[in-house]
DNA sequence: GTGAAAGCGCTAACAT
DNA sequence: ATGTTAGCGCTTTCAC
């Protein structure tokens, strides 16, 4: 291969010469493979040095491992992901592995399948995929190629793992602390179905399905309300100006999401109400942002940083041989702050 | 190549069998390249079709092109960079190319240098370098491989592209119109140098250098106040707490960045104070949640779409063939919002 | 306009 | 323990 400049890239053929070798021996050493003295070890890595020698990934592709996992994300807009990804950045990084992210563009099924593919063309050896909406059969059959942990998601199989948080039992924290301060017109904000997938294995179906769970429960079935806009500040903020507007109007919101919950915290605002005065809210996520002192809110935390090292840490059993599908559930806590308080 | 259930994955052979043509003819038709006919061209997609087969990245990538460019961010947890990306992504999705991100893991130079090499060895037809610590010469000679552009920095190159925000007109944006209303304690809050890289280059140092220039022509040189920690919410929080600690205590805050600025509001309101009564501040980004009603925060605009775009552009047209480098930079806006108002 | 064949850098089966 | 060699899927001369 040659270079812009002119200059030849060192290839393992380069490194073997050098070290007066064959290419077997440097490729052996490079994968800490069986059968290498300790003579030969040092004198290849020697060479490795001298030369700043670099294995090219598409060459290894062609043959062997790329030593590389793809993250498949949503997008990159929602701090929770970075969590997430700094624990599975950490987790793989010790066994010598890259993460390489491509956005799937939003909430676009067609676009997630893109991104999907992306990354089986590059022949990455595991993927990662968080919130994925895409159909489950499109899983599986990736999954059934490439080891495969899917993130956020309530389906099973036998044929991925899965990373997820019980977002029934955090809901249920959520609508209970808002019912046990005394509150009973009760809304949540909830992302509009996209896609063709069985929308009840989504986690922000989960969210609302226990929303109005626990509000029946409580007997409180008739002040169910829902508004489905997004995960996001904009959609928080929308379905906030939809839940104000209704009469009555809300004492206190669950929003999915805090990226949710902080686009209601400014639609309040604009309507001239106060937090938690006029309108508690609660969020899900426990976003750093959600911890600021003028802010405050009340949410929902699920460790993400255990989920991404986990899914990472399952992506390597599977290299490793593992076969048979694994389940791997955090349970989420409450965080209390000054955005819920009991209603006027 | 066999896939793990057994089945092998559709090849270029596949297809050229299937449609009795030559592997040549197929791989032409994949490339859009000189010299086939409307009827090869028909069969050949035909059989493409009908295999459902996709190109292999690691194959293309031991002869020609991968259809990728790497996108090397610090961190993916600020929301500036979505912009960028998103704006990115448009850009060069027309063309066919896919965006892989890798992240440099934070401030440290180290980790930027391993990401920037994960991208050179997965072989990708260009390169994005968002806020490079790095030193200049480790781009240049990466630049002489790779098109790359830089997005962020203020060093001049003859081998690599570069796009950025005038910084220092929006630094004195944001520091005239603190003084415009009659502020004289200015602070600001910048971040602390990692690397070796000449920091003058580095948009922060930009940032901080224009704030005391502009300080001292206003006869205010004995009122410069730095804190210097990190564009994150906690490096804002850490940086006010510092400076209000200090007798007297400053009026305003500039932060050079909205995430450091939302850290700030949470520490003048822990400490008591009210935003802009006692304390103005002004951000850096124009985040969105800078807009959001309960927060409201005065900002410097640099659109975040144009420069991925641009760089998105810049990077096709040194695939196409140019050579000389470019530099493209957007001038930057000032938002007033409500979190600056005259001193008491 | 079309196809045959060489070869990119690496790994793995096999031979020594 | 070490080396020889075939071949992964694709692009690219170079014939025809």
């Amino acid at each position: 291969m040659v270079t812009r400049d002119g200059r030849r890239r060192v290839t393992i053929t380069d490194v073997a010469s050098h070290a007066r070798v064959s290419t077997t021996a440097v490729s052996k050493v490079l994968r800490n493979a069986y059968g290498v003295s300790e003579a030969m070890r040092a004198k290849v890595q020697a060479a490795i040095d001298e030369l700043g020698y670099r294995p090219q990934a598409a060459a290894r592709a062609m043959r062997g491992r790329t030593f590389t996992f793809g993250v498949v994300l949503p997008h990159i807009r929602n701090p929770f992901f970075a969590d997430i990804l700094d624990g599975f950045d950490e987790q793989i990084a010790g066994a010598g592995y890259q993460a390489i992210i491509v956005q799937g563009s939003g909430r676009d099924a067609e676009a997630e399948v893109s991104a999907i593919d992306a990354l089986v063309d590059r022949q990455v050896d595991g993927i990662l995929v968080v919130a994925a909406v895409v159909a489950r059969a499109r899983l599986e059959e990736m999954a059934r190629n490439t080891p495969t942990v899917v993130l956020g998601r309530h389906d099973r199989s036998a044929v991925y793992d899965s990373v997820l948080d019980d977002d029934e039992a955090g809901a249920e924290l959520a609508v209970e602390h808002l019912i046990s301060l005394g509150h009973r017109r009760i809304a949540h904000i909830t992302q509009k179905d996209v896609g063709a997938v069985r929308s009840v294995t989504l986690l922000h179906t989960i969210r609302a399905r226990t929303y109005e769970r626990v509000m029946a429960e409580h007997g409180l079935a008739e002040h169910i309300a829902l508004a489905a806009t997004a995960y996001t500040e904009e959609g928080g903020h929308q379905g906030t100006c939809e839940l104000l507007a209704r009469t009555p109007r809300p004492t206190a919101i669950f929003a999915g999401a805090d990226q949710a919950a902080f686009g209601a915290l400014a639609a309040i605002h604009e309507a001239g109400l106060a937090v938690p005065g006029d309108v508690s809210v609660v969020g899900y996520d426990n976003a750093r942002a959600a911890a600021l002192s003028h802010i405050s809110l009340t949410s929902v935390d699920q460790d993400g940083i255990i989920m991404g090292k986990t899914a990472g840490r399952l992506l390597l059993e599977r290299i490793e041989g593992r076969t048979t599908a694994v389940r791997f559930s955090v349970t989420p806590t409450l965080v209390t702050r000054r955005s819920s308080a009991p209603p006027a």
